[in-house]
DNA sequence: CGTCTTTGACCCGCGC
DNA sequence: GCGCGGGTCAAAGACG
């Protein structure tokens, strides 16, 4: 498996700053008086052409640039918990069968979390290596997608993790922040949100350096109508990529699974950096739909 | 009591 | 055909 060289990307950064810049703009927009004001707006909302929009980006190959690049330790944030250091897509991405492997760096506490709920399914001691293998399924029953977690001989604060199969459904840091009925979801989905849903709370706190994590960002994004769009962001491509390689955590604000020791224990909640100084916006994702 | 982990057994592909 | 190694199954126990 060749080793993909790059260079630090905020490729995520920037996508989710861009979108939360415009939704601010929509969300003034949307007020009642703009409604007002607004008479003839058409039917449908902004917001839901927006939803759509960000369901159909970014397209597969900004998917595929995500999980070639190498991220470093440590990024320009100052992040350091579960830094993936190497993505290999073994296949493509546009093929369903798609497996890659990335090695994430743990830190003091060697936690590292994908926001997806996995069930171990079994562990196998590898030839000539010292750290057994283990294998996790997606808890979600329609979902086939598969990962194998082992450490690093070279480096023992390294996990090896090779993904096998897509998600079929929303990560479960997305489930729980997300109050919108309309996505269906099965009923251990379901339950397990139910069961989460007490520790989000307590668990959310701001990051140290300016990140917000979005539950617990104002009252007017956890209530209002741009905290539902804004957890749609999230869209097809969290399905596809793992949380940390779109987006290494912040050790102080999220949670993190203790895996392989305990990888189910609890879920993590994706951070959102807040920052207002984004250096662009996607101008062509609004001008597509309006 | 439900859910999850552990772990030995089993299955299957591959090389000899 | 046989042995080996990797992947999966499933029963039993742990845990909250």
């Amino acid at each position: 498996m060749e080793e993909v060289e790059g260079t630090e990307v905020n490729w995520f950064d920037d996508f989710y700053c861009s979108q939360l810049e415009l939704l601010r703009e929509l969300q003034a927009q949307e007020s009642p008086r703009f409604m007002e004001s607004q008479p003839d707006a058409p039917h449908e909302s902004v917001i839901d052409k927006l939803i759509s929009a960000l369901y159909s980006n970014p397209a597969i190959g900004d998917v595929e640039s995500a999980v070639s690049v190498t991220f470093q330790n440590g990024d320009s944030h100052g992040r350091c918990n579960s830094q993936p250091i190497l993505c290999s897509p073994d296949k493509g991405l546009g093929r369903m069968d798609h497996k890659f492997t990335i090695k994430i760096k743990t830190c003091e506490n060697g936690l590292a979390d994908d926001g997806y709920k996995w069930r171990k399914y079994g562990q196998k001691s590898i030839k000539n290596s010292p750290n057994p293998r283990s294998y996790y399924r997606c808890t979600n029953p329609r979902c086939n997608a598969k990962k194998q977690v082992e450490r690093s001989m070279e480096d023992p604060e390294t996990l090896i993790v090779t993904y096998e199969g897509l998600h079929l459904h929303y990560t479960y840091s997305h489930l729980l922040l997300s109050g919108s009925s309309q996505y269906y979801y099965s009923d251990t989905d379901l339950h397990v949100a139910k069961k989460l849903k007490c520790q989000s709370m307590a668990e959310l706190q701001p990051a140290a350096d300016g990140a917000v994590l979005l539950g617990s960002a104002d009252a007017s994004l956890r209530h209002g109508f741009l905290d539902d769009v804004l957890r749609s962001s999230e869209g097809l491509l969290e399905d596809v990529v793992p949380l940390v390689v779109r987006k290494p955590c912040n050790s102080t604000t999220s949670s993190f699974d203790a895996f392989p020791l305990s990888p189910a224990s609890s879920p993590s909640y994706s951070s959102l950096p807040l920052t207002t100084n984004s250096s662009h916006l996607d101008l062509g994702t609004l001008s597509s739909i309006m």
